[in-house]
DNA sequence: CTAGAAGTAGACAGATCGGTATCGATTATC
DNA sequence: GATAATCGATACCGATCTGTCTACTTCTAG
């Protein structure tokens, strides 16, 4: 394995592990020993494991706004239509076996004091994905473009809490229902 | 202080420091030290750090359940006021300093094996809660009572989650106002 | 082929984790 | 007021935490 490659694996592997078990309870140890690589290895790629939190947020981001940005582009081609396909996107990650609520929510929960790295990386990261609402709404030609995506958000934030307790995936469904119900009844700016 | 008043000081303080810190973050050590009572006071009363956390939920889940539904009634009269009265309740929990996201769903993120005691507290209080929604949507003589209530809760769940992260207690008048166009739509089972 | 840089594994360090045991102080009961 | 029982502060326990150090291997450059 070269190196970049190990870096790749150990970053996935923590990922998992934050996931599963939170940031605190996954430590450095448990990392190294299911991604089988050195703790040496592990502390030359990354100074310290708040910056292999950070780097794991960086690359959850990233993945999860290009992928639902290719699902929702494969899905629909009306931006209205798009909206809601953001919703079955959700469904497809709650059907998830390693579905275990929203990494960035659940940092923020251990790591809520507004000045930490980790908070401003999760805050950073809501904020781009509102931004993607926005382009979509803004796209639809909807009257008010912000608070529709202020919704639709509501709508994906709540649907991720409700199915991380629940475990059913029907609530990206529910949601979707939801946010169809309500753009139904949201004007055009231009009729 | 007396026997009971101690440990309703330390389970107060326990809240505290597992809604600001997370529960492995927020340490025995650290509880004991800030409440000012001895680690043997503790573990008589509490068996574990587990029962202690389960204490907290418990004494949250009826505090929160208790103090909505006395906000709601003395809000309002007619059901669906009261369930948009819901939201203004989140609000005032919003602007609280103390406010640090859902107590529950964090809970639910660090402790995420559905077989964990911590995680069937969480999905018992979720539970209890959607079943309080649905009592509203009954009364209010709505044509689908269940789905709205699970509207309002996914509603209720985005706005907890966004303004854990954006800190905006305006977060609860967004879904407030999306409640109030949902249930605009909805249809009541007798006219 | 060899010199040197880079990477590896695993022992180790100091702090902190949840939880216990000791032992003196306090309180309640007769 | 003597005695028993409970309670509290703190030292302590093994385990685990993040992070470092050392010694060995592997790879690359000339």
């Amino acid at each position: 394995m070269k190196r970049v490659e190990k870096k790749a694996h150990l970053l996935e592997t923590a990922v998992g592990l934050f996931n599963r078990y939170g940031y605190h309870a996954a430590g450095v140890d448990r990392i190294i020993a299911e991604s089988g690589i050195a703790k040496t290895t592990l502390y030359r790629h990354f100074a310290t494991k708040e910056d292999l939190i950070l780097a794991a947020l960086r690359l959850q981001d990233e993945r999860s706004r290009d992928g639902m940005r290719a699902f929702v582009d494969a899905a629909a081609t009306d931006p209205v239509d798009k909206l809601l396909a953001t919703f079955d996107y959700l469904g497809a990650w709650f059907a998830d076996r390693a579905f275990h609520g929203c990494p960035f929510v659940s940092a923020a929960s251990e790591y809520g004091d507004e000045a930490d790295p980790i908070f401003r990386e999760v805050a950073l990261h809501k904020r781009l994905v509102l931004a993607y609402f926005e382009e979509l709404a803004h796209a639809a030609g909807l009257a008010d473009p912000k608070r529709v995506a202020e919704t639709i958000n509501l709508l994906h934030e709540g649907a991720v809490a409700v199915a991380q307790v629940t475990r059913d995936p029907a609530t990206a469904a529910q949601a979707k229902g939801a946010a169809k119900r309500l753009l139904a009844g949201e004007q055009r700016a231009f009729a």
